[in-house]
This record gives structure tokens, sequence and C-alpha cells, in this order.
DNA sequence: CAAAAATTTTAATGTGGATTAAAATAATCG
DNA sequence: CGATTATTTTAATCCACATTAAAATTTTTG
């Protein structure tokens, strides 16, 4: 149904995991936060934690993995759905925000790429650009069809993924607030795009 | 002329090293940064910081204390102007702005208040409350007199707020995105405000 | 220049936390 | 059930750092 592979007990609890460390990560950073912390909110001892992952640095890599696979999903979808510029746009905050607060719980925030590994690193600044470029295009898609005014689409872009990726740093996991996210970001962020 | 106390030499190696550190946990975050790293930064050892600061909490506890003097000169300075609430709002974007990339420095993204003690925490954290309720009463302030549209205040900060926060994230210290900063951020951040 | 004050370094100490290997427990399967 | 496999724990090891005290150096001052 929702997630990545077969549904084994395995893969679970490694997708359990990955939320966890992401809370934690969240709050208190790479270094902030102890395996013993991660494995505390799963009823387990540190050292279990390395039955599913090969050491701490790939559990921030995997992670960040995640959160780059929900952005461009979101991404992806939104444009598939067709319409203007702006409602593509729109439909992508919209996505983005109603997983940064909603059931795929906590989404890392990709605030230490240093921490990784120089493989790693590539690999996540890779998709990180490679997004920023797919989002900034359609942007200019936007000023295409002029559904949106004529702007700089890299600070655009880096303003509003700033909004977004900030979210978690207030949001603790209220669900009344939540609510509030989905229905006003979409709209606050996109209602400067207009001509 | 700039600074805050008198210019003697102890604080102004203080200040460096306050820039310094800001600049380490802006990459690195604070328990990625050791002491080493910060010294590294202005040719001194580790220990030598502890003829300037308690410990190294206090060390963040000063940065984030800094940041939180900077926004609020910012604030300030935009309510003391006159003109709309829309005026101020983008007066102060601008402020922001600019310090966030400009002459103060690398400032402190206040990302890790979990790591202060819990006095110094509740310090911060006031401030940080203070601030943003202020920001909250200039937005009605705006909707009251009709330069901005109505809009949840709460959202609307916390959306643009997240959007300055984050650009240490991206900027890093080039003088030409430095100008596009300051010449796109507050029309970008607040042209979605107009009714 | 000499003495006093300010600043920095050297050298030690201690602890938390990542990591590993071997042992123990739980789950699955024939 | 008994055996094999999967999962977790216990018990070390190791190291990077924060922190401290004493010594050395630099700066200031009379």
């Amino acid at each position: 149904m929702a997630g990545s592979a077969e549904e084994t007990r395995f893969s679970l609890q490694k997708d359990r995991m990955l939320k966890a460390a992401a809370l934690c990560f969240n709050r208190k950073g790479f270094s902030g936060t102890s395996l013993k912390d991660v494995a505390g909110h799963l009823g387990l001892t540190d050292a279990a934690l390395y039955y599913y992952v090969r050491n701490k640095e790939e559990l921030v890599y995997l992670c960040y993995l995640r959160a780059a696979e929900l952005g461009k999903a979101a991404l992806d979808a939104a444009l598939a759905q067709g319409g203007s510029g702006l409602d593509r746009v729109r439909h992508y905050l919209l996505l983005h925000a109603e997983f940064m607060v909603g059931d795929p719980g906590p989404v890392a925030i990709m605030s230490e790429i240093p921490s990784l590994k120089p493989d790693h690193r590539e690999e996540i600044l890779a998709l990180s650009r490679a997004h920023s470029a797919r989002f900034e295009a359609l942007l200019e898609e936007g000023i295409a069809d002029g559904s949106i005014r004529p702007c700089d689409v890299r600070m655009t872009g880096n303003a509003l993924m700033g909004a977004l990726n900030w979210i978690p740093k207030w949001h603790h996991g209220d669900a009344e607030v939540a609510r509030q996210v989905i229905d006003t970001f979409p709209d606050i962020l996109s209602s400067g795009l207009s001509p």
C-alpha cells in the first residue's frame, strides 16, 4: 500500500527506525543525537540499530534519501497534474506541506549535509540540485504561460524551500497545527507569485 | 561605531570568536563543531576560548543572543520608520536579509535551542516568542490599515521567518549572491501580502 | 626596562558515545 | 518439537572532545 518495498518485519522496523531518527535529528542535529536516543524511541538498545544500518552516517544518509524521495514524488505528482504553471506550483506546495506535517511522519530536514561521507554527500547534493532545478523550471513555465510574474526563479525557489524546510522547527506533531499548515501554507507561499 | 560595547582588545576578540562560532554552528551544528574548529578560525588553541567564555554552551547562547539582538534591532528600525503596515514589513524584511548576508557576518541560525541550558533556553525562547509576537502584531496592523490582505498571521510569520532563517544554508558568503538576496528577498516575501 | 596584568599554550583528565564481537533470545519453518 | 534463521543484548574497546590547572608568553603600564 504505502511504502517502498515489501512489508517484511525487517523493512517495517527499518522504516520505524528512520522516522525515529528523523525526529531526533530534526530536534538535536546529527551529532547531537546519540544512537541511544534513536533506539530509545523504538524500545531497543543502541547496538540493535547496527542490524539495520552499517553506521550512524548511513542512518542520516537514508533519512535524507527518504526526504528527497518524498520531495520528488510531490513534484512528480504536481507536474503530472496539468494546469497552469502557478496551479502546479500550488499543488506542489500543498503536497510538500502535507508530507512535512502529515502521515509519512517526521521528515528529516537536510540541514547537515556536511556530515555525510563524500560519496553520499555528492549523491544527496545531486538529488537536491536536481530537485531545485526542476522546481525552478516549473517556475519558468509559469512565467512563460503568464500565470507567474517574472522573478528571479533561483531566489524565489530558495525562499519557498526555506519556508517549507523550516516547518519542523516549530511544528511538533500537533494535529490542529498540521491542519492549519496544510490550509494556509500553499496560499501564503504562492500568493506572491501571481502577476 | 559598529558594535556593542567598548572596542577593547578583549571585546574585539570575543566578537571575532562569536562570528567564527556562528559560522561553524551553521555549517555543522552545535555538537558537530568542536571548540578546536572554532579556535582554528581564529588561529588559536581550543583552550584559549575558555578565556572568553565559561564553556561551549555559553558560546551558542551568546551566538543566539546576538542573533536575537540583530533581529530585534531590525524590527525596531522598521517599526520606527512609519508608513503602512506593509511598508514596515518590507523594510523589516530588507534589514533582516541584509544582516543575514552582510557585514555583521555569520549570524547563527537558532536551530538548536534544545542544546541550551534550561535557563538560557528559556531566555532565548522568550526573546524569540516576543519577536514573533511583535512581528505578528505588525502584520495585524497592516491588515487593519488595509495594506495587507487578511491572513493567518501566525502561519504567515512562520513562513517568512523560515525563508529568512534558511538563508545561511545556501548562502556561503558570495558577495554577488548577497546582493541578489537583498535585491530580491524583500520583494519575493512581501509580494504575497498585498490584498 | 621591570613589574603587573592579560592572553595563550601545554599537558592531563574524564566522559560520552560510536562501533564490534560474541552470547542470548525470539521467530520461523520443517 | 527441534533446528535454523532473525533479532537483540551484553560487554568490551577506542577515541574525539570538553574541560581544567599550571606554565609560558605577550601586552600593558609605570
